[in-house]
DNA sequence: CGATTAAAGGATAAAAATTATTATTCATTT
DNA sequence: AAATGAATAATAATTTTTATCCTTTAATCG
């Protein structure tokens, strides 16, 4: 397992106990919810208060450490920080996967079409999954 | 201004003086917040319930009369139900649009590649607008 | 129409989610 | 090891959303 240690830092936040797990849990996880989350600190950290939750989760959100995907019918999740990609979500089970997309054409097209200069694209394709189907 | 009262209707939905004023602000709106719909409703319905809004919001959605828009960094905005489209969002200005572009062929390299059955695809892309360039 | 009835609205309380405050504890620097 | 600024826990406060209860009203039918 990967020591965030020198990347929180890095991103000016202390390397308290309770972020490393917070980004341990983040990394093992992949996508996971404020609720979700806390439900799994609260084992490690008896007394966590969901107040420090959220002071972290908003704080590696502004330090761009980590990032929210907003979910059609579901509750936001927060993932590391990675290279711009997409997600699958699948509507019967809530799972919610990476995807690599290449969008270039579409924000392109919108960009001169449009005349709106696209710095981000949020995808999110929601279906049936393969488990699940 | 169109008359709502057979669609609204056609939902199973009573049309009442407040469901029609809903659904003009939405019309002339585009796309709004709870907050800014409740803005524009007290205006008309001095003595509106705040619960009232929510209650036929979420009555809407049920009845996919209306459907919702998570943004990035914003509040959800709602919007009447048209053909399915993206959006574009200005991180100035907050201004949303909507916008026409053909997924198909990202849907179905997911399909594929992923063995995911798509069923909807949300995409918002964001930017800076021509206004506020 | 005018009565009937199921549904909707308004007022309000309650619950859930999020943010603010503050004393105490801890990570980092010296 | 001590000092210091930041993070945590506990808690209160605020915001957002839903539930309840009673009154009002839209739709239906004679
Ligand atoms: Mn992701
Ligand atoms: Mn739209
Ligand atoms: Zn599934
Ligand atoms: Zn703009």
């Amino acid at each position: 397992m990967k020591n965030y240690t020198d990347t929180l830092r890095s991103h000016n936040l202390k390397a308290t106990p309770q972020r490393l797990a917070i980004t341990d849990i983040l990394y093992a996880h992949g996508h996971i919810s404020i609720e979700s989350l806390y439900d799994v600190m609260i084992k490690k950290f008896s007394s966590i208060s969901l107040a420090t939750i959220y002071k972290n989760i908003n704080l590696m959100l502004e330090n761009s450490f980590i990032q929210e995907v907003k979910l059609p019918n579901q509750k936001t999740v927060y993932e590391l920080t990675k290279h711009s990609h997409s997600h699958i979500m699948c509507d019967r089970c809530g799972m919610v996967n990476d995807i690599t997309i290449d969008l270039n054409a579409i924000v392109n097209t919108v960009s001169t079409l449009e005349n709106f200069e696209v710095s981000k694209a949020d995808l999110v394709l929601s279906g049936v999954c393969k488990n699940c189907a």
